[in-house]
DNA sequence: TATGAGCGG
């Protein structure tokens, strides 16, 4: 499952955002956005989960927690989190 | 080149 987090510190790396998802369970991969115009960290990137269990769990664990002194969120990626279920 | 909500190759 893909899952966008936003809201990080420019001077994070993918190998971290990596290493914080892989506490809550296996990560496939994790890309950083990069901006087209300026090539620098766009402040958002995705985590590529092969379970979703995990995904989620990381996800409600990972949501709305500080990382390198910054909030983030986390949410599922390819479409915006719904309000109602 | 640029910065802080938003969804990428």
């Amino acid at each position: 499952m893909d899952i966008h987090v936003g809201s990080i510190p420019f001077k994070i790396k993918e190998a971290e955002l990596k290493i914080l998802f892989e506490q809550f369970g296996a990560v496939d991969s994790v890309k950083i956005i990069i901006d087209k115009i300026t090539r620098q960290n766009k402040g958002f990137a995705f985590v590529s989960m092969p379970d979703d269990k995990e995904a989620y769990l990381a996800i409600d664990a990972l949501n709305g927690t500080e990382l390198k002194e910054r909030k983030i969120t986390v949410t599922r990626a390819g479409s915006r989190p719904n309000k109602k279920l």
